[in-house]
RNA sequence: GCGCCCGUAGCUCAGUUGGAUAGAGCACCUGCCUUCUAAGCAGGUUGUCGCGCGUUCGAUUCGCGCCGGGCGCACCA
């Protein structure tokens, strides 16, 4: 068990010892500040503030009934009522010991795994990949990593938009103006040509809008030949996705288009009907408020003129076709009945958040007794921004596609590369460039808290300096470049080192390495990948001044030499399974 | 109009149950490569945490009210 969880355990039972009603599920220990300790923990301030007891005394009495001598120095209380810990060097020690010997990499997996359903992604057929993307995949891949490595069950489902009314233009433009040539050569730029004129036409002419909507309807009463035509742009869509992300390594378990859920849609708005959840309006069906909820935080009323009105719902137009909350609400019943997971987790665009307090709410109106049991999670995330303050384009004011993003990523980074180390030959280069640009774009999109918007500057993501993948990536190599030189130099030794630490770098080094778990476990709790970020960045920090200060193959002696090669490891070993965790691949040079 | 999110150093942003003197990167200045990768390290400068009131031993964090910005408000997703 790692010492901060030997803290806390130890600290609850004497919390419990002093306080027997108390519940212990928040008295919890943190890395603090150096010069107070190691590990800290505040929780018994608010225990005496709902209790109204003498924080201090209440800290004393705690203390008096605390045993961590095994694991610390004297506890200190501190403060308004801070408890201090200290580790005992010779525990530190035997905990990277055990990490060199491959027992544990400073986490633990979760007691009771959780089967969770991860939802991101979601890119739409017959339309390219575009930065609007990144952010889904990118922080739902992280999050899938991180839950699984602490072994929680994951099914990621891509939840492609492989349904709906663009279908209709699309399948008008197929029959009328596809380019078979421009098909073959680049599908999904023809696909998206074809939507974009046939758009602009109905815009024009009602008429045209007329024949796309039969086109629809057709496709959506199963016609045969509109059937094999959306299979095929399916299809050629797929290629797409499957091309951009093996470049992304990014992996699902599960892909169910909408489409998927076609066949329970009319049932779902019946049975609606049927319980009186739902009801017709205008033409339409939808799910109107209960009056469960205050005014004001009822998603289903909205304020117009100082007067509540009402905003449904909508799960039927008025010309019988289903949206998005029907397929939704299949969705979720079909997750439910298929995996029963503890949680089902979206990671959508922030600007979708009305859509899902609604599809939440009327989820469980539906299905109360699974609603009980399952937690809906919308983690919502910020746009993307240029340099000049509005929504990041591209010099021509088209979205930035997916590939071209990647593509500039790696040329940039070859060409900083080349810079930087010539004398690699070209291929290596490369792939060098391929690790830090995607890293690069990627890193940059995880570090910024997710909710905010963020500005995205080629210039600052591979500057490569300061907090970016290529130092955490640089961090590994220059580890790496050690052991290259300590096998030409030394005999590679594999027994186990004892771990001896004497300078103050070690000791911080040493220190941070163990905090790897808890940072993974605040990840996974609040489903914030950045958090992982910036432990990784400090980290590399740490390494950097234990490289400065701390010669290694240069060693006063061969005890220490070896303990600094397994503090290296250790390192190398939780830089690059962090970075994995991200989504982020390393290289042994650059 | 109503709701949601945001406002922290010149710029871009962190800030983990409310905690101790609010942090990082960039930019700027000064040192450090005949010694393990200088994509680095050490040091220096930078703040009415939008404003006000309240709760608290303690507020960037919680509540209320303003100011400023973004987004969303029935048949697109």
């Amino acid at each position: 068990m790692l010492p901060h969880k030997q803290i806390e355990l130890s600290l609850q039972t004497a919390v419990r010892a002093v306080l027997p009603d108390a519940d212990v599920a928040a008295v919890l220990v943190r890395p603090c500040d150096p010069k107070f300790g190691d590990y800290q923990s505040n929780a018994l301030m608010s225990l005496a503030k709902t209790r109204k007891l003498n924080p201090r005394q209440l800290a004393t009495d705690v203390v008096a009934n605390l045993d961590v001598s095994a694991v610390c120095e004297k506890v200190e209380i501190a403060g308004a009522g801070f408890l201090n810990f200290r580790l005992k060097n010779s525990l530190l020690g035997q905990t990277l010991e055990a990490a060199a010997r491959g027992e544990h990499l400073f986490f633990a997996k979760a007691a009771q795994p959780k089967t969770i359903v991860l939802d991101f992604s979601s890119p739409n057929v017959a339309k390219p990949m575009h930065v609007g993307h990144i952010r889904s995949t990118g922080i739902g891949d992280a999050l899938q990593r991180t839950l699984r490595l602490l072994n929680h069950r994951i099914i990621s489902d891509n939840h492609i938009g492989d349904w709906g009314t663009q279908f209709g233009k699309l399948l008008l433009g197929w029959k009328q103006i596809l380019n078979r040539a421009e098909l073959e050569r680049d599908a999904i730029t023809e696909l998206e040509r074809l939507y974009k004129v046939i758009n602009a036409e109905c815009d024009a002419n009602p008429a045209r809008l007329e024949e796309a909507k039969s086109e629809l309807v057709k496709l959506q009463a199963g016609e045969a030949e509109n059937t094999a035509i959306w299979k095929e742009m399916i299809a050629l869509s797929q290629k797409q996705f499957d091309t951009i992300y093996g470049r992304l390594g990014v992996r699902f378990e599960q892909a169910l288009g909408e489409s998927f859920y076609n066949p329970w849609l009319g049932e779902v708005v019946n049975e609606l009907l049927r319980r009186g959840i739902a009801r017709e309006s205008e033409g339409a069906v939808g799910v109107f408020s209960d009056g469960s909820l205050p005014q004001k935080e009822d998603p289903f009323l909205v304020n117009r003129d100082s007067e509540w009105v009402a905003d449904p719902a909508l799960v039927r137009k008025s010309d019988g076709g289903f949206n998005y909350m029907t397929t939704d609400l299949a969705t979720i019943d079909y997750r439910l009945k298929t995996w029963s997971p503890k949680e089902i987790v979206y990671v959508v665009d922030d600007r979708q958040s009305g859509h899902f307090k609604k599809l939440f709410l009327t989820f469980a109106r539906w299905k109360s007794e699974e609603a009980k049991n399952t937690k809906l999670v919308h983690v919502g995330f910020g746009k993307i921004m240029g340099e000049d303050g509005k929504p990041f384009k591209t010099r021509s004011g088209d979205t930035v596609k997916l590939s071209d993003l990647m593509d500039e990523a790696e040329e940039r980074a070859f060409k900083i590369v080349s810079e930087k180390s010539p004398a690699l030959p070209e291929t290596q280069r490369k792939e060098i460039a391929r690790v830090i640009g995607l890293g690069a774009v990627k890193y940059a999109d995880l570090l910024p808290n997710r909710q905010s918007d963020y500005v995205f500057s080629w210039d600052k993501m591979l500057a490569l300096q300061g907090n970016t993948a290529p130092y955490l990536q640089y961090a590994y190599a220059r580890i790496k470049s050690i052991f290259r030189k300590a096998a030409e130099t030394f005999n590679v030794q594999h027994s186990t080192p004892n771990i001896q630490l004497a300078a103050p770098e070690e000791f911080a080094l040493a220190k941070h390495l163990l905090n790897f778990g808890i940072t993974l476990e605040a990840v996974a709790d609040e489903l914030r990948p950045n958090y992982l970020c910036n432990y990784l960045f400090e980290l590399a920090v740490h390494f950097s001044r234990f490289f400065e200060s701390c010669p290694v193959l240069k060693a006063d002696d061969e005890a220490a030499r070896h303990s600094r090669l397994a503090l290296c490891d250790l390192t190398a070993r939780v830089l690059k399974q962090g970075l994995d965790t991200l989504g982020i691949e390393v290289v042994e040079q650059m």
